[in-house]
DNA sequence: ATAATAAGTGAGTAATCACTCACTTTACAG
DNA sequence: CTGTAAAGTGAGTGATTACTCACTTATTAT
């Protein structure tokens, strides 16, 4: 229940995962009834019992695919990484690569919506990785930062770029690239992973204010950034 | 294990704990243990075993006490909201009287300090708050914006008193609001909720980047509020 | 068509869970 | 000192838990 994960399990399972390993379409079942649960109850209220009855299974099939449950919910969150990291990195090459104008309003904008609609079309599991993340400390501390890295330093060479045009504060990156996290994350995990009311959302204006709080904050007056 | 408070139970709750009501030693090493497990491990994977045993005490006495597992949680939570809330209110009077000359960098900056003081002192119960508010749907559609609504009203308050002086964006006091929570909250959740170095902080330091970010974001250059 | 492997089943199991209750100990008012 | 109520105890309970295993069914290679 504790600890059992450590890095080389979770790069194993990884790379398992990678191949394409022909998902049966029971095992879809279990996947979609526990994420779901999850989603909902979170992963230490849901028994295995309720998943296999929402995914039309027998309890005896989830341990066979899986072994345990928590390798159950591993699975799940490494799939959604799997997907977000590679696709974040992509899409800022070939920003990177193909419009070397762009200017830090065009470039927040650009990542915020894209990255808000990435959330939207996976809120379900976006939400077992919130919980999760926050309530186990040991898979926190597995997963975060471990793919994260390079993303990372891909922003900093951004916003280097950016602060050479003058367009950024002269500011620590590591500040910077928290700021936008803080900003946009918390308003995701907000809205997407403890409110109920997702639906009803304007994605070009939310962008366009989230862009705007990060650049400018909430104050008026503004010189340069000798602050700090 | 679903939901089982609603409204008024939880002020009745409040209500039942405001008064003195004599703290026993054994009922205060409950509530120590319990804390402690719960930021550790969480709610639902702490039994009622492992907190009788780290608190001394056998295990009927806990039940003696609060009836149920669930019952001892929100015992745990409701003191702490008890505290947070005055104490912002009183505060935020004791300002707002004495000293109409503020500045919102001064405003803010007492503010941040303020607030991440006491959530240094009191990192457990912060973590455990935080913790379950997240996993327990239920239970934070309870405790949020029930006593927070006043406090939120106070702020507005500042808010329009800072616009008038051009010290603040005309923004909408909603999204100031978020804003500075984003920042503030969601920096405290990650240093003392979610990583384990939360000793080595120079608090005023700290509160002064968070005051910069707040009031001018990443971004250099700026007019006014006129984008939104 | 057949053998071999994999996928799927569900009754069964030991462990653990929150909670109860008959009982003992402590606190304290008269 | 005595009687009464509250505080504290811990063995016991039924329900639930994650997981197993002997078994059946489906898939695939030859």
């Amino acid at each position: 229940m504790t600890l059992l994960m450590e890095k080389n399990i979770l790069d194993q399972l990884l790379k398992e995962t990678r191949q394409t390993k022909k998902q049966t379409d029971k095992l879809t079942q279990i996947d979609n009834a526990a994420i779901e649960l999850f989603s909902e109850k979170g992963f230490s209220n849901t028994s295995t019992k309720e998943i296999a009855l929402k995914a039309q299974v027998a309890e005896g099939t989830i341990f066979k695919h899986y072994g345990t449950k928590e390798n159950l919910l591993l699975n799940i969150l490494l799939k959604f990484i799997k997907v977000l990291i590679p696709a974040i990195k992509k899409d800022m090459i070939h920003k990177l690569e193909k419009q070397n104008f762009i200017t830090v309003e065009t470039f927040i904008h650009y990542f915020i919506k894209d990255r808000i609609n990435f959330i939207q079309d996976n809120t379900e599991i976006f939400k077992v990785f919130i919980k999760e993340i926050v309530y186990n400390d040991s898979l926190r501390k597995n997963l975060i930062s471990l793919h994260f890295e390079d993303v990372k330093s891909m922003f900093f060479r951004y916003f280097d770029i950016f602060k050479e045009k003058g367009e950024l504060a002269e500011i620590d990156n590591e500040i910077i690239i928290k700021l936008l996290l803080k900003i946009v994350l918390s308003e995701a995990i907000w809205v997407f992973a403890l409110s109920d009311n997702y639906k009803s959302i304007d994605i070009e204006k939310w962008t366009m204010e989230l862009t705007y709080e990060f650049l400018n904050g909430a104050g008026t007056k503004k010189v340069g950034g000798e602050q700090l």
